[in-house]
DNA sequence: AAGATTATGTTATAATATAACATTACCGGT
DNA sequence: ACCGGTAATGTTATATTATAACATAATCTT
């Protein structure tokens, strides 16, 4: 599902990026954030609150929601993770540097959320703004179909 | 919030429509679905299951969830009513036949969910599918901002 | 150290959605 | 009109997702 050649490398240069994030922008990056963040990535692919939140329970024990929908909120709020409405799901950023806005490929065969960037894309949806005279804050787009490797493309 | 010049007739043609819409399919246009439709076009803006329910339940009594959402499952599926993810609220489409995919400008301030097509957005979104081998069945692309009149342009 | 601020813990509950099974309405063929 | 199949709705219960409200603890500032 995941193509990358380490996913422990993947994990950890994530996390080490989000240190270094928090710390320049002097946020507090603590345990409970960096335990959240790691589970997302460990999974990496869209993962529930409430699944975060069990093995968050196997580690530490008597964790509460509001405590994994805070940290979450932290996360998101910063660019760090994001969220997929269409799954209520969550998903590490995978470039939460150069981000201008993130679009997500959803298989609905291997539950693969592949994000990506597209310049027309932004560019289209600048336009669609202007046209209407509306000033975009944020975007949610979810493509949801079936990826290559399903397809039997390889 | 809308600019229609009729409010009413802007119900009655949406249910008009849909009833024409069902028949040609052979599909069923039942009372409970006319309703439910009928009251995602009352609000003529996103409204949530649960207040659907609750005014439903005042015309009828004893309504409960699942045969609002399975009413709200049928008008989705045919296209009649679009669910905005991001809202978890279901809005009326204002073209259900030239339908090839609808795009949502939300205002955060007065609530507003304007559907809007962009030949441009479809391009770019088919090309972002093409040049990773994916291929898209279904987008949700819900742009929150700020529209015109609240921000005082006219 | 005192006071302000931010983060987390805790309890309870709100809001959203579905599973599973019973009943009713509708449709087509006889 | 009756039968039998299918589709729609009713009903009960429960699952899933998310937040409000208040208490405590950790951290930062002066
Ligand atoms: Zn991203
Ligand atoms: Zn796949
Ligand atoms: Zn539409
Ligand atoms: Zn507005």
């Amino acid at each position: 599902m995941h193509n990358c050649t380490s996913h422990n490398d993947c994990i950890t240069e994530a996390l080490v990026r989000a240190e270094s994030i928090c710390n320049d922008r002097g946020l507090r990056f603590t345990d409970l954030r960096r335990k959240v963040l790691e589970l997302v990535w460990t999974s990496h692919g869209p993962i529930k609150a409430y699944d975060i939140l069990d093995k968050l329970d196997a580690r530490i024990a008597a964790i509460k929601p509001p405590t994994v929908y805070r940290a979450l909120d932290f996360l998101t709020e910063n660019g760090l993770v994001h969220k997929i409405n269409s799954l209520n799901a969550f998903v590490g950023c995978s470039h939460p540097l150069k981000h201008s806005e993130c679009y997500f490929l959803i298989c609905s065969d291997c539950g693969e959320a592949k994000e990506c960037c597209s310049a027309d894309l932004v560019e289209a949806i600048a336009k669609t703004g202007r046209r209407n005279e509306f000033l975009p804050e944020h975007i949610t787009l979810e493509i949801t179909g079936e990826c290559g490797d399903c397809r039997g493309l390889h």
